[in-house]
RNA sequence: GGCUGAGUGGCAGAGUGGCUAUGCAGCGGCCUGCAAAGCCGUUGACGUCGGUUCAAUUCCGGCCUCAGCCUCCA
């Protein structure tokens, strides 16, 4: 029985979608006017779990993660370059997927992008203004008026007078209430823009994913999921859209994962104290990264610092020994039916996505297998096959083990030192046999030596 | 100031009203030419002050500290 916490809520509640054995989810992707940094591909590689787990369970998954590739800093970012704004977003689309396909994040269903939803976006403002939740300003914006919407604040325990109180005095405005939103910009000289009822302009940040959401899953759907940063205003502001204009309600579960932090504090974009993903894919296997990020509960923060990576290649080092030198089918295989390990897994897993904990089983899985090796050969392919069967899930130890331990070294020339080397302990020539072995551990390479055979592995 | 969340052994990080988390590191042993890996055993913890209870790290309350949101941000 799967429970998921709900922000919305504040609670672990049972999960049950809202079409028996459907689950339809949407997860706010990317502003694509940079690299992905280690934030992002927490996002991506926790809901790429989430989804793994829950098609693992049965349920027909549709995942869908937006794109936005129209806003004032893709505006910004293209006039520093001198670039065509449509150049710098598909550059770095690529680049995302590039790092996402590294950490082994599954593409999502739908992909939706801002730009090519500006018919449905309008549908939706004219529906707004309809329903007389917004509101043509002076300026020619399209505002939303937040005093109209009765459940205001609902997502994240805001209210509106104590919003008010806090409030920055913004100057120059038009609108009703300060805490009114803009749902299209009317165009400034030179800005792309669309042409719409209200003359030309581009859509707001916020509606693009009520618009693109209920367009691609209907008006009410499962989850939606984000960083916990999107919770105000950015989700707030979608559930006032979307039920405003629908009538309906919006989503029955909101997820949020927790911050990546460096020293305490939360990596941004605006505190400059970021890496992004190829940066440490420079030093990291790309399975270390996503390892890492599993290591932590999903809403607890992620402590990211040189010392917990090195921790997270030495943890996952030992699960690959453990599948070294067994045959193993791939993950589809999977005979055993009843298995305290599954077990012990499925209940972390079912209860709020408990990684942590589904991955300490794998370490139990290890040490049972390791035992095996010595005793029962056939056994511990047995067992081999559970742990790459429930590692799928996680999306981890599904390279061969050698590979792993290789990391695109010069395999020739080691595996001939290891031969010189061999021929050196049959003469019982230590000091040569030494000698190569420290050369090689100077290198970062480790030798292992079991009965007739010698292994390596990077470090 | 308002609203969230968190404080666990040397480090990372789960969890539980009484019973070993797990990984790395440490200690003792087995194995090994010596190592490495592996195996067996083992030390070590729950911010603080009260309360509830036969029993609290786990429940309740106060306090302290930290992080986040309230402005673009995953």
């Amino acid at each position: 029985m799967l429970v998921i916490y709900n922000s919305l809520t504040k609670q672990k509640t049972l999960f049950t979608p809202i079409e028996p054995g459907k689950v339809r989810l949407y997860v706010c992707g990317m502003t694509v006017y940079d690299h992905c940094h280690i934030g992002h591909a927490r996002v991506m590689v926790v809901f790429d779990t989430v989804v793994r787990y829950l098609r693992h369970l049965g349920y027909e998954v549709i995942y869908v993660r937006n794109i936005t590739d129209i806003d004032d800093k893709i505006i910004h970012r293209a006039q520093e370059n001198r670039e065509d704004i449509t150049q710098l977003t598909q550059r770095f689309i690529q680049a995302m997927y590039q790092d996402t396909d590294a950490l082994g994040v599954l593409r999502p269903d739908l992909e939706p992008r801002a730009t090519e939803f500006i018919p449905q976006i309008l549908a939706m403002i004219q529906r707004l203004l309809d329903n007389h939740y917004a509101y043509l300003t002076e300026q020619g914006d399209i505002c939303y008026a937040v005093n109209r919407f009765q459940d205001y604040g609902k997502l994240s325990g805001k209210h509106l007078e104590e919003l008010r109180a806090g409030e920055r005095v913004e100057i120059n405005t038009t609108k009703q209430d300060p805490l009114d939103f803009v749902l299209w910009k009317a165009a400034k000289p030179g800005e792309p823009n669309w042409q719409s009822p209200w003359g030309p302009g581009r859509p707001g940040w916020h509606i693009e994913c009520s618009a693109m959401s209920t367009h691609c899953l209907g008006n009410h759907f499962d989850i939606h999921g984000g960083g916990m940063d999107l919770q105000f205003p950015h989700h707030e502001n979608e559930i006032a859209q979307s039920e405003g204009a629908t009538g309906e309600p919006f989503v029955n579960l909101w997820m949020h994962n927790g911050f990546v932090r460096i020293n305490e504090e939360k990596m941004s974009k605006s505190l400059g104290n970021f890496f992004t993903v190829r940066e440490v894919l420079q030093r990291y296997a790309p399975e270390v990264i996503r390892y890492f990020i599993l290591t932590s509960h999903y809403r607890s923060p992620l402590n990211y610092s040189e010392q917990n990576l090195e921790l997270a290649r030495q943890a996952l080092t030992r699960l690959y020994t453990a599948l070294r030198g067994l045959s193993i089918l791939g993950p589809g295989f999977f005979p055993m039916a009843e298995s305290p390990y599954q077990q012990s897994f499925l209940a972390a897993m079912d209860d709020d996505f408990n990684t942590p904990e589904a991955l300490a089983v794998l370490f139990d899985l290890a040490k049972e297998i390791n035992r095996l090796k010595n005793t029962d050969p056939n056994q511990a392919n047995q067992r081999g096959q559970e742990l790459s069967h429930l590692a799928h899930i996680l999306g981890l130890l599904q390279t061969d083990p050698e590979q792993f331990f290789q990391q695109g070294q010069a395999v020739e020339e080691i595996e001939q030192l290891i031969t010189d080397r061999n021929i050196a302990r049959q003469q019982r020539n230590w000091a040569e046999a030494d000698r190569i072995r420290d050369y090689l551990k100077a290198q970062g390479i480790v030798l292992e030596d079991s009965g007739q055979q010698t292994t390596w592995r990077k470090i």
